[in-house]
Parts: C-alpha cells; structure tokens; sequence
DNA sequence: GATGGGCCTTCCAGCCGTTGGAAGGTCAAG
DNA sequence: CTTGACCTTCCAACGGCTGGAAGGCCCATC
C-alpha cells in the first residue's frame, strides 16, 4: 500500500502524512526499492488514530503521548483521561472566550441601526480610548477574553 | 513620542506596532533624523482600535476594513454592522464545533475509570474506524466537528 | 569626553498545522 | 516510447505574533 492509498482508506492527506512523519508523530514508513513509502494496516490504524484524535481538537503534541499510551497495554487509563480533561479545560477556556467576544459584539451589533447613517455603536466602542462599560480595564461586565488567547 | 511610549499608552508592543505598520494595517509613521518613529495621539487612537479590535477577535483583514470604516465620516453604519455579524458568524461557528469537541471528550472522559487499569473509552473511540455510539446509553454520540473545521 | 544602560533600528527565524507548488523520479497502460 | 498518474524532496506561505541578534542613538553620570 503505497502513500496514496493509505491516504485513501485512513483519510488522511499524502501531504500531511509526510508531515506527520517529519515531525515524528508517526513513525518512519518502510520503502521501496525506488523509495516510495510502503503502509501496512497497522500503520494505516495509526493515522486513522491520529485523525479522530485531531478531530476532537487534539494538539499534535497531546496525540503524541495518546499515540504512545494507546500502543502501551500496560497504561493507567488515568493518564488518558488527564490529558483528555486538560484538553477539555482548553477548548472551554478558549469557548468562553469566544462566547465574551460573540455576546460583545452582537450587543453592539443590536445597538446599530445598520443603514446608510454614519452613527455606528460598533465604531464608538471600538475607538473608545478609555474604558467603557462591557471593555476594557475599569471593572468589566463580561471582559472579551480576559487575560485569554485569540481564538487562534 | 516615540515606539516605545506609544506601546505604554496604546497598550500594543512596540513589536507588534512595527508588524501591523510592516503589513500595511497601520499607515508608516514619520521618523526623526535618526530614524525613530514618531507617534501622534491621534495615531495612539489609531493602535488603541485596533488593540480592542483584536480582543474582540476580529482579523486583521476586517480591521483593516474597519479602520477605513472609522476614518470616513460618511460611512453607512450597515457596512461596520455586516462586518461586525460576519464575525459573529464565524466566532459561533467556531464555538459550536468546539462545543462538540468539549462534549464528545467530557462523555468519554465521564465513561472512564481513570485509575491504574488499562482498559479507556477514550482510547477505544479513537481507535475506533468507523463512527461508533456513545458509551453508557446507546443514543449517537454528537459526532464532533463534523465536516468542520478545526479550531484555526 | 568617555562610558554605560536603555532605548531604537532592521532582519531573520520560529511557533502551529497545514497547504500549495516546483522540479524531478517511477510505474503501468496503450 | 509516450502519456499521465503517481511518487519523491524541498521551499514557501497562511495568521498573528514573538524572540533574538547585531548594530545605532540618546542621555546621564563620572
């Protein structure tokens, strides 16, 4: 099975299968005498694996260690649990974060009128130097991701 | 004043005062003989909409569409309003598969025993090639993100 | 006037997880 | 033998920063 279709039936990317093998989150494929990469399906669970991992939002990092702990049948299932629940912590930080910004701006977005007149809440609060009720540092009401990331 | 109190008042680094001037979003400052940027309050106003567009989670992109925005007297507040809900689109579109993620891994962590033994839900649904139910009752699991994107 | 420290300048590289493209080798069918 | 679909490597870009290196400027103090 070349890389082709092992992308295929794993539903990952040739391309970031590669990747993947550069980085070191699965390991080096066997070759061909001419060099193509060769996946059997043991290798092909594995990107299957780290497919749905990534689905639920899982750093490439955190895959690492499920990878390991899932090829490990000697693991303590606390362990995948912890990381699963830091990673569920993240992903809730970063959606209250969102849900600030979201709820911001829709107040703001109710607040205009949206026609062809110049006033714009929106831009009032936008250029607001000092802080405002729902902004910035005087005692906020819902601070839009406070000390958080983007949503990056 | 230079870059350096700009970034105290503005509350944006003076790095990143650079970048945004480097990528065009901010228009380039004079200099003085020696070549140190020199900012106006005006100018100040100019990083601190920017600075609380950012914490609202807008891209540079739609800031720059709203600095251009801002600038015209004669804007029609329907334009900032589009670009505002446009982004409130995108932040629930993203909140929602992030929604999903946080729950499919709550109810698989929920599932888990998380103690020395090996044996983890987690583990199996990723393993898992096809999708499977949920454990414990039977009903389908909310298939996280499906068809979206991850959270980038 | 020399020295020190804190500011400023530019440029380059890296983070994350991909994705795209260029330039070339390989393989199977017609 | 040619076509075209695959494969290979390497390099660059996306967004939005952040860090560091190497060097110039400015001001205060000795």
């Amino acid at each position: 099975m070349n890389i082709g279709q092992a992308a295929k039936v794993s539903g990952v990317n040739a391309k970031l299968i590669r990747y993947y093998e550069s980085i070191g989150l699965i390991p080096e494929a066997d070759r061909t005498a001419s060099g193509y990469r060769v996946y059997t399906p043991h290798e092909v669970n594995i990107l299957r694996f780290v497919r749905r991992a990534r689905t639920l939002g899982f750093s490439i990092e955190r895959i690492q260690q499920l990878v390991g702990l899932w090829r490990h049948r000697d693991r303590a299932s606390a362990e995948v649990k912890r990381i699963a629940l830091d990673h569920v912590a993240e992903l809730e930080a970063k959606i209250a974060a969102m849900r600030a910004m979201s709820d911001t701006l829709q107040e703001l977005a109710d607040a205009c009128q949206g026609d062809h007149r110049p006033d714009c809440p929106i831009l009032r609060d936008l250029e607001s130097s000092a802080p405002r009720l729902a902004q910035g540092n005087g005692r906020p009401r819902f601070r839009a991701a406070a000390g958080a990331d983007q949503t990056s």
